[in-house]
DNA sequence: ATGGTAGACCTTCTA
């Protein structure tokens, strides 16, 4: 079972790009974000074709992100709970209906920037409501995942230069703190568990050559519970679609886990 | 040096 994540930034802009990759890849599961999209305008039968149920929560012109599966996805949530005042669509929950069942929430974390401003506030009471979510989802003591940009730097180690990023929302010891904090309750993040590289990079800039000088950073993120930890066996970060023609800033990372 | 690019969409916001 391969799930993956990836911010695509803009799904119709994208779909060459993203349908080249599935028919690569071809994962089980996949979360992506930055849909950039209502639900009526995500392009829903081109993936149907290659064999994928689709599940979306767009929203105009910002956020929106979608969970796509080969199997049946049942119990659907959308939106983060903790806050009805909340219009961006950045969260999406639903069950893969697999032999060995396990639940996946797709989520796009707020920039945050600039900090000092309300959206860095927005950032952090995102963050303390995912933590609240993931806490009453290890209570059921099943299998899940979390992936999606969490547009969070955990570590220095994950970025190229991280002294060019000490002033950016995504590198905050705030941003970072909290960060840690949902790994505490007992999560285990995928690529630092069982990645090739712990810390190859996720996000390159499409200004100022970010790709061709390799300045990069580490924001897309795994987090499993402990019987999705059980069943973990790698997690491949495909490097290599920045490469392709009509990239996203994201590349997709994928976990795999024993049927 | 405060640059640079991409996307949605209509003039500027977000990243």
């Amino acid at each position: 079972m391969q799930i993956a994540t990836w911010n695509v930034n803009s799904i119709n802009a994208r779909l060459e790009t993203v349908l080249a990759w599935f028919q690569l890849a071809k994962p089980d599961v996949a979360c992506l974000q930055e849909l950039k999209c209502i639900d009526e305008k995500f392009p829903r039968e081109p993936f149907e074709s290659l064999g994928y149920n689709v599940e979306t929560h767009g929203q105009k012109t910002y956020n929106g992100v979608a969970l796509l599966s080969k199997f049946p996805i049942e119990d659907v949530r959308r939106g983060l709970p903790g806050d009805d005042e909340d219009l961006q669509a950045r969260y999406i929950e639903g069950v893969i209906a697999s032999p060995r069942p396990i639940r996946v929430g797709g989520l796009y974390l707020p920039n945050g920037n600039p900090i000092g401003t309300d959206k860095f506030a927005y950032k952090l009471g995102w963050m303390e409501r995912l933590r609240r979510h993931a806490a009453g989802l290890l209570a059921l003591e099943e299998a899940f995942v979390l992936a999606g940009d969490y547009n969070v730097i955990p570590e220095p180690e994950d970025a190229d230069n991280p002294a060019s990023w000490l002033g950016d929302a995504l590198f905050q010891p705030e941003s970072r703190a909290a960060w840690r904090a949902l790994k505490h309750l007992g999560l285990t993040e995928a690529q630092a568990e069982v990645g090739e590289d712990p810390h190859a990079y996720t996000f390159w800039d499409y200004q100022a050559g970010a790709w061709q000088r390799n300045h990069g950073i580490r924001i897309d993120h795994l987090f499993l519970s402990p019987p999705a930890a059980e069943r973990l066996t790698a997690c491949v970060v495909h490097r290599d679609a920045r490469a392709m023609e009509k990239p996203s800033d994201h590349v997709p990372v994928v976990a795999n886990f024993a049927d």
